[in-house]
DNA sequence: CTTGTAATTGTCAGCTTGATAATTACGAAA
DNA sequence: TTTCGTAATTATCAAGCTGACAATTACAAG
């Protein structure tokens, strides 16, 4: 190849303002299971518009970042958690770019599906610049519009969430990320449970799950009543077939 | 609310600059099935970087065009296809954004799984503005680097198309996207096979498609040799248990 | 030692699967 | 028009899986 040529080529490429600009951020989707349900990280926003509507936690993707970088960072910034020590599961989930869907400007959103392991006690979750105030809320409540709707486009970002979180636990043991790294299976099963938004049979649930599972050979101390029960880790591998999700009613 | 505050925190709101702006594109990963063989559609790159080299057909995101009516519009200039007719099925994929995935500035492409209904002929396709050619390659012979590896990351992005596509099949009717509105078993599982590239038991495959299928009760022209095909239309409604992939040998 | 509760294992009829064979329906050759 | 080859479709069957539910085991507390 032709060297001046190519340089050629090279800088006849992208002149500024040959291409439309946007602003790229990175929401959040965290989920989390704390008394048996299903909860979702949303702060209040400070500042028009929507101003003091619940949103999802979120902020602009850095020059040198990827939107996933960006998405750990944020997840840093508005828990606290030391991201380097806990296992935390993030994955894509997908992009919003509907041109008014932020009135102010054009932004695009890569929102992000992130499960964190807790023990049943809830993280303090700290909103970012704009945010008012920042908390935890029921998924179920929030989605079924007991309360009022999100900001922006984030109830259809959240339920899509949702979906895909619900989707993947049927076919993975993804479900085990929200859970500390060694549980029980009704610890487990619980997850299920509240993800699903429904009920499962416990022998039927260990039957099917016990296979995706490694035993630690421990044993819980048993609470007030019942026996101890056994400790898991998740591994790895598809479940085949998969876990039926109880169809609805 | 007061008309002046709210005003005032509405006009403080972004600051142009305070905020890194990226260039968007979307890109497409175009399947279609002929001759039993899962193909995708390539343009050669007529300018650097990376001139020369096979990648996926994309473009920039205009300032009024969410990434979805992006991907429609190119897929009508790089086909052809009166795409308002014709019944196309396009979904996200995911979005790639690392910061330096393009040498030349900061390029975040949203990628999008186009499934071409043909009945066995390709369509032509056209490359973009800076391309210097277009065509219809083998998946599986790019993916396992035959020919030479994409440009950009576009390699991972085919993988990922393949891999959602293929993991969509086993659960759905989604694979039927790939034919005309009315087909054959015999052709939907030459489309499994071609996808999966793996042969699937005809008897088998035909009992657990049925009840996802609605019979036309038209039947096929019997070709040379063999009994005439009964012609179906897919429905909606997932497949469960799932259809079993062949586990890699 | 008894009781209550949870963990875990067992049972069973009915359904699904993979493998493979049998049957049916044509077009084309003899 | 009979025979032959091939593809579509249906059938068979043992083995595995499922949902529903019962039985057993293991603790803690009274």
């Amino acid at each position: 190849m032709n060297g001046s040529e190519a340089e050629k080529d090279y800088l006849q490429s992208y002149q500024p303002g040959d291409y439309p600009s946007v602003a790229l951020t990175a929401d959040l989707v965290v989920f989390a299971v704390s008394g048996g349900v299903l909860q979702v990280a949303l702060v209040r926003r400070g500042s028009h518009p929507f101003k003091g509507q619940l949103a999802l936690p979120g902020g602009f993707v850095g020059p040198m970042e990827s939107a996933d970088d960006a998405a750990h960072r944020e997840l840093a910034e508005e828990t606290g958690l030391d991201l380097g020590h806990l296992p935390v599961h993030i994955e894509q989930l997908a992009t919003y770019s509907a041109p008014l869907r932020d009135p102010r400007m054009r932004v695009v959103s890569v929102a992000h599906l992130v499960l964190l392991a807790t023990d049943g006690t809830l993280p303090d979750v700290t909103g970012g610049s704009d945010a008012a105030d920042a908390g935890w809320y029921p998924v179920y409540e929030i989605l079924t519009g007991k309360r009022t709707s999100l900001a922006f486009d984030h109830s259809l970002i959240l339920l899509e969430g949702l979906n895909r979180l619900a989707g993947k636990m049927e076919y993975t043991t993804v479900g085990s990320q929200l859970l500390p790294g060694e549980f029980t299976l009704t610890q487990l099963r619980t997850v299920y449970e509240a993800v699903w938004n429904a009920p499962m049979a416990p022998g039927n649930f260990t039957r099917k799950m016990t296979p995706q599972l490694e035993d630690t050979g421990k044993k819980t101390r048993a609470a007030a009543g019942g026996a101890p029960a056994a400790l898991f880790r998740a591994t790895e591998g598809h479940i085949h077939p998969p876990l039926a999700r109880p169809r609805g009613q």
